[in-house]
Order: structure tokens, then C-alpha cells, then sequence
DNA sequence: GTGTACATACCAACCAGTATGTATGTCCTC
DNA sequence: GAGGACATACATACTGGTTGGTATGTACAC
């Protein structure tokens, strides 16, 4: 049974580096299965279809990452923008040339699938929703703590903060150019600084 | 001649649609065909790839899309920040729950295409630098008017417009909701103001 | 008669998915 | 504790459909 769950978490490993690399429609069942090893029939063993491996990918692998790059490093104390800013900045750090080309594996999903399959959908804003809501806590501890400026509406500009960090990796990705992601990085900070007390 | 042309001009249209819909590489050749009405032959003796045909489509179709709506429309006279914001808020209630659920068709190939074809990247990157020079210029313009903080560097702030722009496209996406677009450019337009003199 | 603008028919490659077979382990019965 | 019954975890081979692309033919304009 060791095995089996083996075989399962190997196969959506390589499935989230098939989809992280060439999406999910473009992405190939059969070089995931030569990536790996295992066969078409262990495959369909553990997932049902190929859309049912998309799903898994999101709710295991994707939103692990989240929770380890994001959710969780971002309740640690201190002032929430001096905390933002610093996650922010040593996600920017540790970024590579390769994933700064493939940007985020969440929005890349986002933007490919969420107009033509609800399951995708859903899921991805499951996601989304967890993220914002991790920013709107900490500003709203903030406000109370008096770090955070009272008149701003903490749920509107974790929306913002969220979008413009899509937006700012989205560019970058484009322009396959960590330095135009720092200087993007500037103006959300600016935005940042704006919500300080 | 005229007839040549129309056909070029009908595959084009009908090739944006199907890319918009679907992404590129998920876009069918034999859809744009069956839409149009045009024969394979056609198609091939106007456009020598499916890779050719997609660039033509951002070289003619998304450009000009970009000039109508964006280029154009931030030259009219009047304080940088209030012609920003005018033109966005034009764009956003003119904009339908189809075209919520679709994103920005530009920001779309971005993210697809980018990473995996280097001419899709250059093009598209090519109409971000016009966009964000569009931005740009209308800032410098008001710092030198004295209608904008002359504290800020114009290019920086003008990318981050940009992204933020492009991040709350795809958010609103995800979410397929009118409200959240609206929400996520109200915390846009409190940056913006942050830069008024 | 030569180039333009198509039309028709076809092709190899690839795709997700399936049908069938099998080795191994587990559980229950006697 | 021997043996049949059943489930798990695969492996192999195949299928129908779709894909982008091509080879060849033709109508017409200059």
C-alpha cells in the first residue's frame, strides 16, 4: 500500500511539472507516464481521467505550495506590512530564471482553465480565497493593533495586494526579466507603505 | 484582390475568437475553418502556420483592439489621474459577463504562449512596452504640469499600473464576477490618487 | 502562359481513454 | 493452516477521433 501511495504522489508530481511547463490542455499524459515510469494502467488506476489528475494537482500539490510559500510564513509577527513585504521579498530571492518564465502555477491554471471547466474553477478559487483572506487577517490585526491604517476596508486591499502580485509576476513572466519583477515589486510596496499607520 | 483580403480579414477575426475562447494551442484550425466558411487551402495559402496565423492575430487584431481602446482614449486632455481612471471605468462598464469569464485577450497569450515561443513572447511584450509608455508619458506630461507628485519615477509607476491593471483582469476572471473587478480597481484608483500632486 | 487564390483529399502523429490480462495480497471458511 | 473468493495495483495492447500540415488539382486574372 506504501507503494500504491508512491506510485499516486510521483504521478502528480509530474503532472504538476507537465501542467507548470505547457498548461493543462498541452500537457501530455504520455510524458508524464515516461517522465515517471509507471503505466497507462496504473494512471487510470489512481485517477479516473486526465481532468480528475488537473484536480488533484491543484488541491494537493499547488495548494501545499501556497500554504508553505505563502499562508503560513505570513502569520509570523511583526508589523503586516514589514511581514508582507518580507515574504514577498524572499519569494522574489529565491525566485530562478526558469520559474520566473513559467510564473505562477496557480494563475497559469487560473487563466488557462477557469473560463472553460467550473471544476478548475472552483477549485482555483478555493485557493484564491484562502490567500486573500490570509492578507485582509492581517491587516484587520493591524487595525485593531494600530499598525494599519483604520480607514482602509482590509478585505478590498488584500484584493488588490493579491491582484497586483499575480499581475507584477505576470509581467515579469512576459518580459522574462527578474529585474522588471523588482521594479514591479517597488510600486506594490509604495502601495504597502500607503496602508502603514 | 478585395476578395483576398476579406478572406485574410474573416480568417483573422475568426481566429481571435477561437484563440480568445479556447488559448492558442487549444485553438482548432478546422473550427476557424468551419466558422468562416474558408478551406484548409485557403487558410494555408494566407498563413504558412498555425504559429503564423497566431502571430498575425496579435500583430493586427489585439494591436489594433489595444490602440482603440487603450492608446487612444489615455491621450484626451485633462489630469493624468482622472483620464486614467475615466478610461478604466469606461472599459469596465462597457465590458460584459462573457468578457469577465475571458480575461484580457492579450494577458491570455501572455501567459500561455510566453514561456514555450519566443516570437509570441517578443509581440506580445512589444505591445506592453507601447502600453506602458502610453502610461508612462501621460505621467511625465503631469509632473511637469505640476498635476503629478514629481517624487515618483514614471516608468516604474506606469508597469506597476499595468500589472495591477492586468492582476485585477485575472482575478475577476477567476472569480467571474463584475463586483470583484470593480472592488480590485478601487483599491487601482487609491494608488493612483496616491501619486496626484 | 504564368501567378494568384483558392478547393479537395489525404496523411502521419498524437491524443485521451479502454479492454483485457495478471501478479499479489487479504480475508474468510472449513 | 489449506484453499477458494475477491480486491488491489498495476501492465500491455489497442481504438477512434482529432490535430496541424501537405500534395495535387483547378478556376481565373493579367
Amino acid at each position: 500500500m506504501a507503494d500504491a501511495d508512491k506510485t499516486r504522489q510521483a504521478l502528480l508530481e509530474a503532472a504538476y511539472e507537465e501542467i507548470y511547463r505547457n498548461g493543462f490542455q498541452a500537457a501530455s499524459l504520455n510524458t508524464i507516464l515516461e517522465r515517471t515510469g509507471v503505466t497507462k494502467g496504473a494512471l487510470y488506476h489512481h485517477f479516473s481521467s486526465k481532468q480528475k489528475l488537473g484536480y488533484a494537482v491543484i488541491d494537493e500539490i499547488i495548494s501545499q505550495k501556497l500554504d508553505r510559500e505563502w499562508l503560513t510564513p505570513i502569520q509570523q509577527p511583526g508589523h503586516p506590512i514589514d511581514v508582507m513585504i518580507g515574504v514577498i521579498q524572499l519569494a522574489g530571492q529565491q525566485i530562478t530564471g526558469q520559474q520566473i518564465d513559467q510564473g505562477c502555477p496557480l494563475n497559469n491554471l487560473a487563466q488557462e482553465m477557469s473560463p472553460i471547466d467550473p471544476g478548475f474553477r472552483q477549485r482555483i478559487d478555493h485557493l484564491y480565497r484562502k490567500w486573500q483572506e490570509s492578507i485582509e487577517k492581517i491587516l484587520r490585526d493591524g487595525q485593531q493593533a494600530g499598525t494599519v491604517k483604520p480607514s482602509i476596508n482590509p478585505a478590498d486591499a488584500a484584493l488588490f495586494i493579491l491582484a497586483s502580485l499575480e499581475g507584477c509576476m505576470g509581467i515579469a513572466k512576459n518580459a522574462q526579466s527578474i529585474d522588471e519583477l523588482k521594479r514591479c515589486a517597488q510600486g506594490l510596496f509604495g502601495y504597502l507603505e500607503s496602508l502603514r499607520c
